[in-house]
RNA sequence: GGAGGGGUGGCGGAGUGGCUAAUCGCAGCAGACUGUAAAUCUGCCUCCCUUUGGGAUACGGAGGUUCGAAUCCUCCCCCCUCCA
């Protein structure tokens, strides 16, 4: 457990109103702790990662959260970002996504501590007039005020009505379920604020917003799944730990801050000591790995991705598990003592180690494949019993004789 | 309703009749190097065929002109701007 001090300063952009947040804990009851999420996509990420931790410590010291499944707003898409319309998904999709989201939300926060609600049990009875009422409070110039919509319609690029209508849903969130403090990335500083509005126009003190620094995916972009450059909650051990080894130096301090328990002092010592480069910063990257491994998986499984890592990719030595790929050695045209000529093209295709034999003759070319570690340089290539095919630094295959 | 501008590969964005499967940047993959799946450099980056080679698709959609079209014409769909 936490102390507050180190909750509203570890891993924070800003707090509105951090003095009047620090009167509401000092009340001592139960906070409600709103976060909400749009169910658009399968997977979370660890850039949820940052706010859901954050939720955690706070319910450590006995405060609720109320996790808010977006089925609407999911259907509008919220317009940040460069992302513009969005297309709208199916009352199905979103419900199969919410599902997936559950089961990963429960890694980071505390379940017996949290109410799940959908925005569906107030919204499903919402009717035009009601949407008028919302939407009459408040002006076009308002919405301007946000950054994305200002910059869009400066550039003359569209904005549809119905996204107005996305900070308006995730304020109305906060009336519906009395939210003491919303939580979320910065690029929900404006919807936040928005529901601290609502709330005083409908005579509810307005809630606090906290809000956390956005991420940085693997390709030093912010992490998002649209741009496929993210760390899943149930990314298996061995992706998770080489996709946080994948991670820019430059951001990896930020990795610790946001994503580990290390104190401050540690991860000031470690910026100290890479600033003045009297370190390898792979030591510290392959901490970090096993630190964010071992905290969706197990310390086992951590170790076991970290051995992984050492042994394949650092050494080149062999995995211990390969897929396997049967070859008819007796039927096969060319068999010359055990040895039998294939077409690796075709192997490398069935065995899903490439996408297409276009893709699989380019690697090959390129000198990225081997058989029992000897580079090929043509696609007929003998192979025989147990052979290893090596693709790249990560892919392997194993040949095993057919019946 | 009127006038004008635009829709190009995962994304951004060139290209206005053949030399363009399409410049370039990002992302991705591979190789070298290394400290890792960091950084940097180099190469690759539609698919199918055993090939230096051949074929099929491809620049919003459908037709057309042409020996030949992302590039010209017609219609349709969508987006943006201005006027009303």
């Amino acid at each position: 457990m936490f102390d507050i001090d180190y909750i509203l300063k570890r891993g924070i952009s800003e707090i509105i109103v951090e003095r009047d947040f620090r009167k509401l804990l000092d009340e001592g009851r139960p906070l409600r702790l709103k976060m909400g999420f749009d169910p658009t996509r399968p997977h979370l990420h660890l850039g949820y990662a940052v706010a859901l931790r954050k939720l955690r410590q706070l319910q450590d010291l006995g405060h609720k959260v109320i996790l808010i499944v977006g089925d609407w707003t999911a259907q509008i898409g919220d317009p940040t970002g460069r992302a513009e319309t969005r297309t709208m998904l199916s009352a199905d999709e979103v419900k199969a996504n919410a599902e997936t989201y559950m089961r990963q939300f429960f890694r980071v926060v505390d379940k017996d501590r949290t109410e799940v609600v959908w925005q569906s049990e107030w919204f499903g009875k919402f009717n035009l007039a009601d949407v008028i009422t919302l939407t009459s409070r408040f002006t076009v110039a308002q919405m301007l005020a946000r950054d994305d919509f200002a910059t869009r319609y400066q550039a003359n690029r569209p904005i549809a009505i119905t996204e107005f209508l996305y900070p308006l849903l995730q304020a109305y969130d906060s009336v519906a379920i009395k939210s003491d403090v919303e939580f979320g990335g910065m690029d929900q500083k404006f919807n936040c604020l928005v529901g601290r509005e609502l709330q005083g126009m409908v005579g509810l003190r307005p809630q606090q917003v906290v809000l956390m620094p956005l991420l940085i995916g693997t390709d030093g972009r912010k992490m998002s799944q649209s741009f496929g450059n993210y760390i899943a909650f149930e990314d298996p051990p061995q992706d998770m730990y080489g996709k946080v080894m994948s991670i820019p130096d430059s951001i990896m301090m930020d990795y610790y801050e946001l994503l580990t328990d290390v104190p401050d002092d540690d991860v000031n010592e470690m910026r100290r000591k890479i600033s003045e480069q009297s370190v390898n910063p792979i030591e510290y990257k392959l901490r970090l790995a096993r630190e964010i491994t071992q905290q969706f998986h197990d310390e086992e499984k951590a170790r076991e991705a970290e051995a992984y890592f050492n042994r394949v990719v650092r050494e080149g030595e062999l995995p211990e598990d390969m897929v396997e790929y049967p070859i008819d050695l007796a039927n096969t045209a060319g068999v010359n003592q055990g040895a039998a000529v294939v077409d690796l093209t075709k192997v490398l295709l069935d065995a899903k180690a490439v996408p297409s034999r276009a893709e699989a003759r380019r690697l090959i070319n390129q000198k990225a494949v081997q058989v029992d570690n000897q580079i090929v340089d043509a696609p007929m290539w003998s192979v025989r019993d147990n052979s290893i095919v090596k693709v790249g630094k990560r892919r392997f295959i194993k040949i095993v004789k057919q019946g």
